[in-house]
DNA sequence: GCCGTTTTCGGCCCGACTGTTTTCAGTCG
């Protein structure tokens, strides 16, 4: 899946360098558009190619074909290349700061020999870039500000992170509207989000608009109008959008600004075959409204069943609602326990009795506790002595409290040979063992992980590729033959929900999905305050198209079909 | 550059906000 992240890439590249020099913003939007077909491919684009299947692939024309075909057999595009030397490197860079297209851009290239941030800077300061048509104070501030951002450059935060911003800022606008909602890729429960896009409901949106430019922890105001405003969150450095609708519209503006954008070309698209044209006030046959109110009308005007927003990223959501239906995905009410869970006997904060009544009020049939085995001495790793004497206390506590079942487990660390870090009689007597790499992330990740698989006694592999959201990238395996590993040895592979790791991620879940494996959704709890960030790792199982059949701790204990039940 | 259940040519999602404009282009989502 290498080459589909190169030729993603090339594509991507292309297109800005197309759109720099004007041209047809239609054929740009044609590289863009392959970019993102690509990077969504859940086959090897190598595959494809061989079985010359190329063109069936949406928004692969004959000249994206040749491009392709010209790449895997020589290793370059001859377009691409001359494209780039008529650009210098840092010039495409530029186009991630806010505020400055690639009209201004390639002006300033033109005109005033910009090529690198250095230099954009200095025909800020030295005022050159003013004496460019149609560049004024304002122009050049909001340019200023978008250098600012972009030096900042926090990027995309966690899923996790955000969504507490969000509430907090819906809490704030809900007393100025009759409604607020999230919308947004935060909607779609997206691993990471680059802004947050908030949906209000109000006869008088002036009053929400006022109130939201006016919330205290905004450093600025980036837009201000009618119907929509701006504001950049100061901590975070996260921009976030407002819009404001009437009662009669909230449904098409849900399902326009949810997205994705490509979900919604799509749909539109749709639209306009059918004579419709939805926008983000309704659905329109004419002049006449058709539907707008509720966003289950907005699909059923086109004669779609309502697509869960976790879905909507036009990977095959809208054939599969016109025709064989959508998967029924996994809810939080599905879930009957949390199965990776750190008490005090290793770097849990609580004690194994609090997080059982905690537990128990959450309604789990079970919980499974997982403290780390006694190479992992950081994290306050368990020897055999002090194993067997957790396992004592579980079966204390377990007597004590009633509709609710503590399960003996372990995270036990695969060693640096592949080994894991207690002997097989000592796994037997647990009730599970999920199995995970905590040091020597280089070191053969991806042989000792399969090494650990045949162990039959291993059921789960915890977060499998061991990357972080905010910047480690994790063991050096290839997962797609992990997963496949997995899916011969009945290993179920977890869905880690901590908001650093979100691991795996919807784009793997997919993968394991079409291999037919299971998975686990926990929290690596180390805290009872941790038990609702389970809704993250439910987010990305919904994304990845999975139903609580795909789910083990969507099974009672007794049903569970863990690995060491099967006869293998 | 892609695509077709009115089209193989002529469309391509659609609209808000801003700034610099006397009617609209650029940028964004």
């Amino acid at each position: 899946m290498e080459k589909n992240k190169e030729l993603a890439g090339i594509f991507e590249k292309i297109a800005d360098i197309l759109e720099l020099k004007g041209e047809n913003i239609f054929k740009v939007k044609a590289y863009r558009r392959a970019a993102a077909v690509i990077s969504e491919l859940s086959r090897d684009i190598n595959a494809i190619w061989q079985n010359g299947e190329l063109k069936q692939v949406e928004g692969i024309g004959k000249s994206m074909a040749e491009k392709i075909d010209e790449y895997l057999s020589t290793g370059r595009i001859g377009k691409y290349c001359e494209l780039m030397e008529e650009i210098p490197g840092g010039l495409l860079e530029l186009l991630k700061i806010q505020n400055l297209g690639p009209k201004t851009l390639f002006i300033a290239y033109n005109q005033l020999g910009v090529k690198n941030l250095n230099d954009l800077e200095a025909v800020i300061e030295n005022g050159r870039l003013e004496s460019i048509f149609g560049m004024g104070d304002k122009k050049i501030e909001n340019i200023k500000t978008g250098i600012s951002l972009y030096k900042s450059g926090k990027g995309r935060i966690s899923i996790g992170l955000a969504l507490p911003v969000v509430d907090k800022i819906i809490d704030f606008i809900g007393p100025y509207a009759d409604k607020v909602s999230v919308a947004g890729s935060l909607r779609r429960m997206k691993e990471t989000a680059g802004d947050i896009d908030i949906l209000a409901v109000s006869s008088e949106a002036d009053r929400a608009i006022e109130a939201f430019t006016g919330y205290s922890e905004a450093k600025e105001v980036s837009a201000k109008g009618e119907t929509k405003a701006s504001i950049i969150i100061s901590e975070e450095n996260l921009q976030v959008d407002l819009r404001v609708v009437g009662k009669e519209s909230y449904g098409a503006a849900l399902q326009y600004f949810t997205g994705s954008t490509a979900h919604n070309v799509k749909i539109r698209g749709l639209a306009r075959n059918k004579g419709l044209k939805i926008n983000e006030y309704g659905v329109f046959q004419g002049e006449k409204v058709i539907a707008g109110a509720a966003e289950e009308d907005v699909y059923r005007a086109l004669g779609l069943p309502w697509i869960p927003p976790e879905l909507r990223e036009d990977r095959g959501e809208i054939e599969a609602a016109a025709h064989e239906g959508l998967p029924l995905l996994v809810k939080r009410e599905d879930i009957k326990g949390d199965i990776h869970i750190h008490s005090n006997y290793s770097d849990g904060k609580n004690d194994i009795g609090t997080i059982a009544i905690a537990a128990g009020k959450l309604g789990y049939e079970y919980i499974g506790v997982c403290d780390h085995s006694k190479t992992s001495r950081i994290a306050g790793g368990m020897d055999e002595e002090k194993l067997k004497r957790r396992n004592e206390e579980i079966d204390r506590q377990q007597e004590k409290i009633t509709g609710l079942k503590i399960l003996k487990g372990i995270e036990v660390d695969i060693l640096s040979d592949g080994q894991l870090d207690y002997s097989d009689a000592i796994l037997e007597e647990l009730d599970f063992v999920i199995a995970a790499i905590h040091q020597g992330f280089s070191k053969n990740a991806g042989i000792r992980m399969k090494k650990a698989m045949d162990n039959p006694l291993v059921d789960i592999i915890a977060h499998p590729t061991g990357r972080l959201l905010s910047g480690r990238k994790g063991y050096e395996l290839d997962i797609e033959e992990i997963i496949a590993y997995a899916a011969e040895k009945n290993v179920a592979l977890e869905i880690n929900s901590h908001f650093d790791r979100l691991d795996l991620n919807d784009t793997n879940i997919l993968k394991g999905r079409a291999k037919g494996i299971k998975f686990i959704i926990s929290t690596d709890l180390h805290s009872t305050e941790m038990f609702d960030s389970i809704k993250l790792g439910i987010g990305m199982a919904r994304r990845g198209w999975l139903g609580k059949e795909d789910i083990l701790n969507a099974y009672s204990w007794n049903e569970m079909p863990l690995r060491r039940r099967y006869h293998d």
